[in-house]
DNA sequence: CCGCGATGAAGATCACCAAACTCACCACCT
DNA sequence: AGGTGGTGAGTTTGGTGATCTTCATCGCGG
């Protein structure tokens, strides 16, 4: 109607095509359901509201909504509303989900599950990838690796290279299950490892323990490569550890 | 033949007496595609036509292909249509896509897959649970043992209480990553259960390691658990191929 | 061979209708 | 007279269909 800001004419001609204007909004909702603007447990507004709110039509909305409710964040009942669900109902595999939480994390007790998770999975991963990387995925492993030994004091390139690693670890280990969860996981240990190379400037140690690991898989070292992915998550666990203090502090 | 196969009516929650024509519409092009109907990699119909033929207007069907791409079971491109993705992209860890692919899962592969992550995650659990379960969640896994003990014969309920067993324990674990995993491969485990329940006769080696686990939870002894839950997927893995076996005559 | 427009399909909005849940009000019973 | 319960209006989500916009693609013509 009137007020418009609905950038009709103007707004597509040169700086960005948007053909993605439902997906901001399930982003933006969802953002601001992880900063617990909509805190957990108690209603969204209208949707009618919700429309005015984000400045798009209740048709995106509703879109929106569907998709956010088919990942457990919220769950609309047919005429009283749609309220936001308890964090633990919320699908932490899903690799959007934790994306858009990522910024939000500020419990240390997320990150330390899905830490216990990979110290748990990452190990049988290595193992299975000893026995059936392919040659390209060794390949890749030692790239990431050979970025991770030249970013040093470069913590932008690192984490990147640090993230490839272990995503193309998961990825080696041709097991269905652990591949999904390298690209949900992928999304945590983003802003983990950034926390982490913030809080410890020796990498030496990391960069270390990766080769090997890569050397272990080249050498089809089943156990050899088991070993080297427990040391490489004992050292997450100290930088998740000092971290947490560093944050925890900084608060 | 064609239609239904809608019969399994949502075990979840009790009363599910939601209309809900949209659920439906997504699960029904989801089981779709998973029935190879909608070949991975080929376009899905226009929109217009998917209104006709599922027999509800574009809004719903646009809500449905929204849950769907946020699934990764199909990938809309602007003003090309919308393509269905390749099985690997797929998140196989969200519980409904388990349970839209559940009576599809043809190779026993993701089964295999499945069980490997289990033979990974639930000895960790367990041991995790040794120290963590509380009492009630101790009474439950006891109250499934139980019911599996009591349940020599009835496929039906055994497979229940199996179930329950699992997705108890990995709750036990109070790690958030292994709990939602648990809800994902509860529908998996459905499957994999019942397959395997009809392949086994002699249920009495898993009562007791079952009941062993039970007994090493309330002592809090972590290594016994983990013990235990080892035992127990072997006995799995025993299943599985039994199943497999009787399965791949059958076909 | 290149560009230009026609075509067509998805993106987005709007205006409805339908169903059912809420709540307040009012009548009826104790 | 006061509490209980039914009823109806209003509200809110579920669902439909028409309409407009925006481009990707393809074929035609310069």
């Amino acid at each position: 109607m009137e007020s418009e800001g609905q950038g009709r004419a103007e707004s597509s001609s040169s700086s960005e095509r948007r053909p993605r204007v439902r997906r901001n909004v399930t982003a933006a909702i969802a953002q601001d359901i992880c900063a617990d603007r909509y805190p957990s447990g108690s209603p969204l507004p209208r949707e009618n509201d919700l429309c005015e709110l984000y400045g798009v039509s209740r048709t995106v909305i509703r879109e929106s909504l569907k998709v956010l409710e088919s990942k457990g964040l919220v769950r609309g009942k047919p005429r009283v509303g749609t309220t936001v669900c308890d964090r633990d109902e919320w699908n932490i595999l899903d690799a959007e989900v934790l994306n858009w939480m990522g910024p939000y994390i500020k419990d240390f007790d997320l990150l330390g599950c899905i830490l216990e998770a990979r110290r748990t999975i990452e190990p049988a991963a290595a193992e299975y990838a000893a026995e059936r990387a392919s040659a390209q995925e060794i390949a890749d492993l030692d790239k990431a690796w050979r970025q991770m030994r030249d970013s040093a004091g470069e913590p932008e390139s690192f984490t990147d290279a640090d993230l490839m690693f272990h995503t193309v670890l998961l990825t080696a280990s041709h097991n269905q299950v652990f591949r999904r969860l390298s690209s949900a996981i992928h999304a945590a240990l983003k802003y983990a490892l950034h926390a982490s190379n913030i809080a410890v400037e020796n990498r030496e140690d990391a960069v270390l323990v990766h080769g090997q690991l890569v050397e272990a898989l080249r050498m089809r070292d089943k156990t050899g490569a088991r070993e080297c992915a427990n040391r490489m998550l004992d050292l997450a666990v100290r930088d998740l550890a000092a971290a947490e203090k560093v944050i925890g502090r900084t608060r």
